[in-house]
DNA sequence: TTAATAGTGTCTTTCAGACAATATAAA
DNA sequence: TTTATATTGTCTGAAAGACACTATTAA
């Protein structure tokens, strides 16, 4: 038999393969604080109980399995998030109760304000501060999905400027340095935030300014490519 | 219907699910060459051309992703590495011929001396070195995966003593220098390798000493969680 | 002017880079 | 002793921490 026949003749469902969804972890920064988006599941199992965005691989629709995070996420939202990566895959035979199952796991970044319209009619999708979300009872394993991303993304804040993308495009120095604040759960010196972020030219100035109170911000925008770049010293956790 | 009559009617086959497998890029070093274990592929797809090791996820023998791997790789080489980690999950309709296929890709390290003997005897299994892994035309997707492990190792390279698992469980410090140079590609300063590791306080002084030529080295043990400490600053690359 | 917030100056501390100097073995 | 390798001393430089200071707005 050569290749071409045994393609021909092979048939998947011969084989007994896992369940395989794809999850988000979709944060945003909203009243000054963390939060993740949350579904309420709808159907069996886990019905009731609050769940990541995510869903099926569907193989006909699907080119990667970010497009199916897209997929889902788009569903859910209106809108694509500017910043997606993966995080992490999850799988077992307990994970969930219909059988042998794997996730693959996404952070994902976005402004409130891209995705405020098309949440708000919704209600058994919202953003819950992340605070709440460790005690509440997730569906399936998502309890440790969202801790690790959480994980992860305090990681990114000590050595990126990954966390910009929590915030519109154009944002401000003080804005920037208190989502980081937020994540990392601790103060920031002012100097060292703003050093080396202009050291490694990772914003352009727009000319503009917003005040609330006080002396008026400078509003920045990310430079191309600066999420990609990584300082070689992280911030002191 | 409640939850109990859904689970009991769920049929996982009545959905059409990916092709599920696990595959490890193994490092290991020898000859002063950092090496990759490679797999003749001896059915189709993909007849003859080197691959991973790895396979596809038992759901009776498996109780987890990990725990594929980890019977994998006994399989293949008789011995469990001592580090192991996930690395990247890939996947997509057209990796594999036969349909929409994911694979979970993980790193593992392992001291060449520990599974010698194992892989001698089998003809189609084979320790490559790195820099010819690259050239050789690997089965699948599978040198985008050694590739995003080699990437993943030079940095971790830079913030921990992770590399030292492709070492005995005791070595020297010139050792585990020179592991981290090949990896990185780039010699290293001896007194800053050697003054963080020591600050940080990552292994032991067995007491031993052992002489090629020259001035007898210092063996060392890593200590426990060596593996998890990062340090705060990179080394340059 | 004062209150509030944005942004800067500058000294200290930490840690990596550079490289010379010393130590310990075998031949 | 010479050669080879291991190990340490120490100066320099880069970048973060600490914190006081100045700047710009509104009321």
């Amino acid at each position: 038999m050569n290749e071409e026949d045994y393609i021909a003749r092979y048939k998947k469902r011969n084989f007994d393969a896992p369940l395989v969804t794809v999850d988000a972890v979709l944060f945003t920064y909203h009243e000054n604080t963390l939060k993740t988006l949350l579904v309420k599941r709808s159907a069996y199992p886990e019905k009731g109980k609050w769940a990541l965005p995510g869903g099926f691989v569907s193989e006909s629709e699907d080119d990667g399995l970010e497009a199916t995070l897209i997929r889902k996420l788009k569903e859910k939202t209106g809108v694509i998030p500017p910043y997606v990566e993966q995080l992490y895959t999850f799988g077992g035979p307990s994970r969930d109760r219909r059988g042998w199952s794997i996730t693959v796991a996404y952070t994902a970044l976005i402004a409130h304000q891209s995705c405020e319209i098309s949440i708000d009619t919704v209600s058994d999708v919202n953003w819950l501060p992340f605070s709440k979300v460790c005690q509440l009872p997730l569906a399936f394993d998502h309890l440790d999905i969202v801790n690790r991303a959480h994980e992860r993304l305090v990681q990114k804040a000590l050595y990126s400027i990954v966390p910009a993308y929590v915030l519109p495009e154009t944002f401000t120095l003080p804005e920037l340095q208190h989502v980081h604040e937020v994540i990392i759960g601790k103060p920031l010196q002012k100097k060292s935030f703003r050093r080396r972020i202009e050291q490694a030219n990772l914003l352009v100035d727009t000319g503009e300014k917003r005040a609330e109170k006080g002396r008026p911000a400078a509003l920045y925008r990310m430079r191309e490519d600066s999420a990609a770049y990584n300082f070689i010293r992280n911030l002191e956790l």
